[in-house]
DNA sequence: TCAAAAGTGTTAAATATACACCCATGT
DNA sequence: ACATGGGTGTATATTTAACACTTTTGA
């Protein structure tokens, strides 16, 4: 579907006045990143609309797959931006004049948009990032360091990662962001990384471990510079 | 506003395909009660559309006050239902029928509906429930004890009350479903019937005390059975 | 052999739990 | 005076925290 498409037949394709919008998480560098793509010198977090014959939750899980490539990660709803004047007008009016589209206010994509943001938490490495049809740029940027982002995606992606922080030490998802098999060392630093201040590293250690969800394998990770921490997975019989 | 002026009005009035619905909660008789709504033989919860020039948590706050005559509660977002033939086509058809009100499939109130579900927590003695336009009947009903719900209510009151259970030892919140002043044997039946289980009566005040959120009062509660408990209130600094 | 990272152990502090005890009050 | 519910204290178990000790490995 291309842009001029979307514009002429969104309208009947999906359900109006409503989008949702997912911070992509990912864990690379020692640092907590986001999905964001790039147009007109501004920065958004991936969207998109709920198709008339979908569900919420299948859209974003479509989104997320759009973006990412990824059929099946973490995903979850946090919270619902409604507020009564929010709209993306601005910024589709700049990218039609560039892309030399017929626009005008009254376009369904202007409208007022209620949003559903959720979050969603991937392995990067396993990802195939695409930007969409608007997009010039997308890319992973650092959670504490987002550049100047459009309308309130900003708000949206602060939303997320105080969710994330609120949701790591009861649920048990950190490992989401991880590869199948990782360290102990990794996971403490994800960790620290999220809640932003130091962990003890043997409690740490200790907890993850008595929580009963990981499985140690036999051998010990290669490739480590000093000794070699043991590779864990989670337990399959869950 | 009444029932044809709604239906004709409606579609220009509201954002489509998008509605509300509330779990009203209040604590009664020691047992926690949700307000429910009559109409053709089935119980519903409180709901509503959101208002073009309308937040939508503004949206549920009107609601609750329509039905409750509340101006302020404690008021949450806790999920979003959204599945993709989600309708109350059959309802209103029954309702349409009885009041004798033209009706039609493509009427926008028969579409699908992705719902914002919240939950409120009001003091039962405080409100002044009212029913609709559309309703015969209304009344607190116990959430272990619901009557025959339509559509999927049924589903979005128990995890109303689930929510409820998991944010009441996170977050404190439990008094608003006392009055201004309250007693720790009330606090402590009010926690026991929301979790469902018994909870040690030493304790519990000990616990609930060392939060620092409750002052107490200097006169004991009077009229009570046998020795007078201590009132509380909540901390004005907040 | 030494520094750095990984893994485990050991002790002290803080919380949670169970239950005992005293207080106030209506009958 | 006594049964009952309210309020507090005390001993024990469990969890959390702080940090010490040992192991592994490359330089």
């Amino acid at each position: 579907m291309d842009m001029q498409e979307f514009l002429d037949k969104g309208e009947e394709l999906f359900l109006p006045n409503l989008s949702l919008d997912i911070a992509i998480m990912g864990f690379q560098d020692g640092e907590l990143k986001v999905l964001l793509l790039e147009f007109e010198g501004g920065w958004s977090l991936p969207g998109g609309y709920v198709g008339r014959d979908e569900s919420t939750d299948s859209a974003a899980v479509r989104v997320l797959e759009e973006r990412t490539g990824l059929k099946q990660s973490f995903l979850k709803l946090f919270q619902v931006f409604g507020k009564k004047d929010r709209s993306f007008s601005n910024e589709f009016k700049k990218i039609a004049a560039k892309a030399g589209l017929s626009w005008h206010e009254e376009l369904w994509i202007n409208k007022r948009f209620v949003s559903l943001a959720y979050y969603a938490l991937v392995d990067i490495d396993k990802t195939n990032p695409t930007g969409g049809e608007w997009q010039q740029a997308f890319g992973w940027h650092n959670v504490k360091d987002l550049p100047k982002m459009w309308m309130d995606h900003g708000e949206i992606a602060s939303a997320a990662m105080e969710q994330l922080r609120r949701d790591i030490t009861l649920e048990h998802i950190s490992f989401n962001l991880l590869p199948e098999e990782f360290t102990m060392p990794e996971l403490h630093q994800l960790h620290e990384t999220i809640l932003d201040k130091k962990l003890e590293r043997s409690r740490f250690q200790k907890k993850m471990l008595s929580l009963g969800i990981f499985e140690r394998l036999p051998k010990p990770k290669e490739d480590a510079p000093r000794r070699k921490p043991y590779l864990y997975k989670i337990k399959e019989s869950t």
